[in-house]
DNA sequence: AAATCGATGCTCT
DNA sequence: GAGCATCGATTTT
């Protein structure tokens, strides 16, 4: 028996009275869903963040699946549960984060098969996009003068930067509840405008798991992230 | 426009 | 010690 981890934050009593951050809030019945349903569901949807008192929010516009035990490219293939990838364990809806190369991050959603989350791999920005542009310039030679608003988010490790996302303190986090990270309603997404591929950055050569088609992305949408291409 | 390459350190074997 | 669910700068067509 392993105890539950997930972090909770609270807030003050000040800004409880003005912040109202569940008022079109995803709750647990949404992320009790299997791990592709929950993957183009989220698509359309808001990813919200607080930012000391900047609130930043994105329309989630590109996912990835991994399905847990069966799937070689996932964290949690044959079971292997560790520390670094605990969250994937825990309740729908918690927030798994790692850091990759040694420098950036990525952030998932954990769904309801054992082990399986959501990667989240693009955002459209809809509000905060002045502090969205300074936290990824910091890493820039040039400061940000040639960084685009489309470019501000189309990258899983571009929108951790963007929102702030760190392993340290959004890993294991409860979005359901969380005051500093949650989802939201925000917009239909039709099976017909939704594209769907292979995954990006999974070493290919003769592993089924590298051609299964757990990519989705809003089709047509600008934000997308750019894609290396593919080896044979 | 596309291909190549270096950065940088944690995680797992 | 090897590899990594990436990104941005540099070099090459």
């Amino acid at each position: 028996m392993i105890e539950p981890t997930n972090k909770t934050d609270s807030l003050s009593a000040t800004e409880s009275k003005y912040f109202k951050p569940n008022e079109n809030r995803l709750r647990n019945e949404y992320f009790d869903k299997n791990c592709v349903e929950l993957a183009t569901s989220l698509l359309g949807k808001l990813l919200c963040r607080k930012v000391d008192a900047t609130i930043l929010k994105g329309k989630i516009v590109e996912t990835e699946a991994y399905l847990g035990k069966d799937d070689g490219a996932s964290h949690s293939f044959q079971g292997r549960r560790t520390t670094r990838n605990e969250a994937m364990f825990l309740d729908p809806g918690t927030a798994y984060v790692y850091k990759i190369y040694g420098m950036y991050h990525c952030f998932n959603i954990s769904s309801k098969e054992e082990g399986s989350a959501v990667l989240i791999r693009a955002l459209e920005p809809v509000a905060g996009q002045d502090l969205m542009k300074e936290k990824r310039s910091k890493r820039r030679k040039d400061g940000g003068s040639k960084l685009k608003g489309r470019d501000y988010c189309n990258g899983p490790s571009k929108l951790c930067d963007a929102l702030n996302i760190t392993k340290e303190e959004i890993n294991c986090q409860d979005l359901t509840i969380s005051n500093t990270i949650w989802l939201e309603d925000y917009e239909t997404v039709l099976p017909t405008d939704i594209a769907t591929t292979p995954r990006v950055g999974i070493d290919g050569s003769g592993k089924k798991w590298a051609d299964l088609p757990l990519r989705f992305y809003v089709q047509k949408n600008q934000y997308v992230s750019k894609t290396p291409k593919r080896k044979t």
